[in-house]
RNA sequence: GCCCGGGUGGUGUAGUGGCCCAUCAUACGACCCUGUCACGGUCGUGACGCGGGUUCAAAUCCCGCCUCGGGCGCCA
């Protein structure tokens, strides 16, 4: 469309798509909603026009109630048979569930409607019928496999407690970002298409970059880093990252949200201290916005986890996890915590907390080890009982060093001299770390999924929709 | 990638060799009902993932494929 003159003649041309069974009191409505009233501001003694979904229509005989639903929740409509004018009682009734409608009446006080309001229509209008047999069911009687509520997303969003996991996944990115400004970081966004992977090349996706081999990026990590050296010094990122491996399980995704944060002059305390902030930030944020989603998800006693999580060092993660007698072989050191592993001790503390001086040689190389002992990292992950959340640490920032560190893990610096260089000119120490928000969500709200906590989750299986 | 368990009307399920031309709920269609709020009532339509095999007989047992879920590894 080129002029906005011909896009506004053809507005005011083109009538508005009539309704099915024709019932319009008044001209053709404009496509624009500008009268539009929502469900929950409905204000008795009021005429309005709300709009949404036809959640449910219960037919009494002489009565008949429908229920639209729209974003703000839900108001009913009530047809009063031998009232009201038979046609607009015909389309009122005869519209199927999920349809879109629109209906112009008078909002009355009711004590015995649901809301204490209820509409009286002149008018009602389908905007959009939907087809009678629905591949789920929004008004949420019959349940849906996970499977086939991700087929059917959008109607699967219609459920008040799917579409509260999304309001609380927006408030968490929300107090997330006020949490990072508090903490005089920069908002960034690093490449997605890269030309090598961060830690090497197994687990990425190949793509192709005008007939040059590309990757789609496995983390910020390098770009993240690269910003501390910058006049930007700290600095944070929510955005994707992508990881080939073939994993099939309830708590990985091929493609996931990570939040990051990356800061010059900090060692790893002050990274955990900043990393506890924007967990609570979080929390704290959820607490504040989302009352409503947690009632609807059944949270009456949701909390923010106390400040102050404990650090175990990976030597007494291990001899904790030993001293549950949980496993069948104990653990030994530089033994990574398995799965179970993570579980016994997770138990045992009880609440969020990080294991931090892992042993160098299962860090990857840009972590930087301790000055006084160099088998030990300063890496750190932070844990919820039931899973990790977080792995970060100081940063080698040193150049031989850090070239050292590339040659002792297999990998060839000349790919990574887009990086490695610029720590020939000025790179402040520094350290960071990589939040997934997918499993914030999970571990906070308790879904049994990740794949509840992505409206369009991509799995080993799933690429549409 | 390895291991385990599933796939039955639109949706969610019952059914482990004959009792099944398949149960129940919900949805859908028809009818009844003037205050429902998971409205209620009566009647009806509608399904064994695909292919092969075993058997007098298969939703049920076997094989292959497709597909879904879980455990592990790895990680955020």
């Amino acid at each position: 469309m080129s002029a906005s003159g011909n896009e506004l003649a053809l507005r005011v041309t083109v009538p508005f798509r009539p309704a099915k069974t024709g019932l319009k009191s008044g001209p053709p409505s404009p496509a624009v909603m500008d009268d539009r009233t929502y469900a929950a501001d409905a204000e008795s003694g009021t005429d309005a026009t709300v709009a949404g979904w036809v959640n449910e229509i219960r037919d009494l005989g002489g009565i008949a109630f429908l229920i639209l639903r729209d974003a703000s929740g839900k108001i009913q409509v009530k047809f009063e048979k031998d009232e009201m004018d038979e046609n607009l009682v015909e389309t009122g009734l005869g519209v199927h569930r999920e349809s879109v409608v629109r209906v112009t009446g008078r909002v009355e006080s009711e004590e015995r409607a649901p809301t204490g309001v209820e509409v009286v229509p002149d008018s009602v209008e389908v905007v959009a019928e939907a087809d009678p047999e629905l591949p789920l069911d929004p008004s949420g009687k019959v349940d849906a496999d996970l499977s086939t509520r991700l087929d059917n997303r959008t109607l699967d969003l219609r459920k008040g407690e799917v579409k509260a996991v999304f309001e609380v996944r927006a408030a968490v990115l929300r107090a997330v970002r006020e949490q990072f400004r508090e903490l005089g970081c920069t908002e960034i966004n690093t490449p997605k298409i890269v030309a090598t992977g961060t830690e090497g090349g197994t687990e990425l996706f190949p793509v192709t970059y005008f007939g040059r081999e590309a990757f789609m990026n496995q983390s910020p990590q390098l770009f993240k880093q690269l910003m501390v050296g910058s006049g930007l010094e700290r600095v944070f990122e929510v955005g994707p990252i992508f990881r080939a491996e073939e994993h099939n399980t309830p708590r990985h995704l091929n493609e996931a949200t990570s939040i990051d944060f990356e800061s010059a002059f900090y060692d790893h305390t002050d990274a955990m201290d900043a990393c506890e902030t924007v967990v609570r930030a979080a929390y704290e944020g959820v607490a504040e916005h989302c009352q409503e989603e947690l009632e609807t998800l059944g949270y009456e006693d949701f909390s923010v986890p106390e400040a102050d999580f404990p650090r175990l060092s990976y030597e007494e993660a291990i001899e904790r996890v030993n001293a549950t007698g949980e496993l069948d072989e104990q653990l030994g050191w530089g033994d990574d915590l398995s799965t179970e592993a993570e579980h016994a001790l997770g138990e045992a503390v009880g609440r969020h907390y990080f294991v931090t001086d892992w042993p160098s040689e299962v860090k990857p190389f840009y972590i930087k080890d301790h000055d006084d002992d160099p088998e030990l990292s300063t890496g750190f992950d932070l844990m919820h009982p039931s899973l990790e959340l977080v792995s970060g640490g100081q940063r080698e920032h040193r150049y031989e060093h850090l070239i050292e560190g590339f040659e002792q893990q297999g990998l060839e610096p000349e790919a990574f001299e887009y990086y490695t260089k610029m720590f020939r000119y000025g790179m402040p120490p520094h350290a960071g770390w990589g939040l997934g928000a997918e499993r914030l969500v999970m571990t906070m709200l308790d879904l049994g999924n990740i794949r509840e906590a992505v409206i369009f989750p991509r799995d080993r299986q799933r690429l549409s929709p």
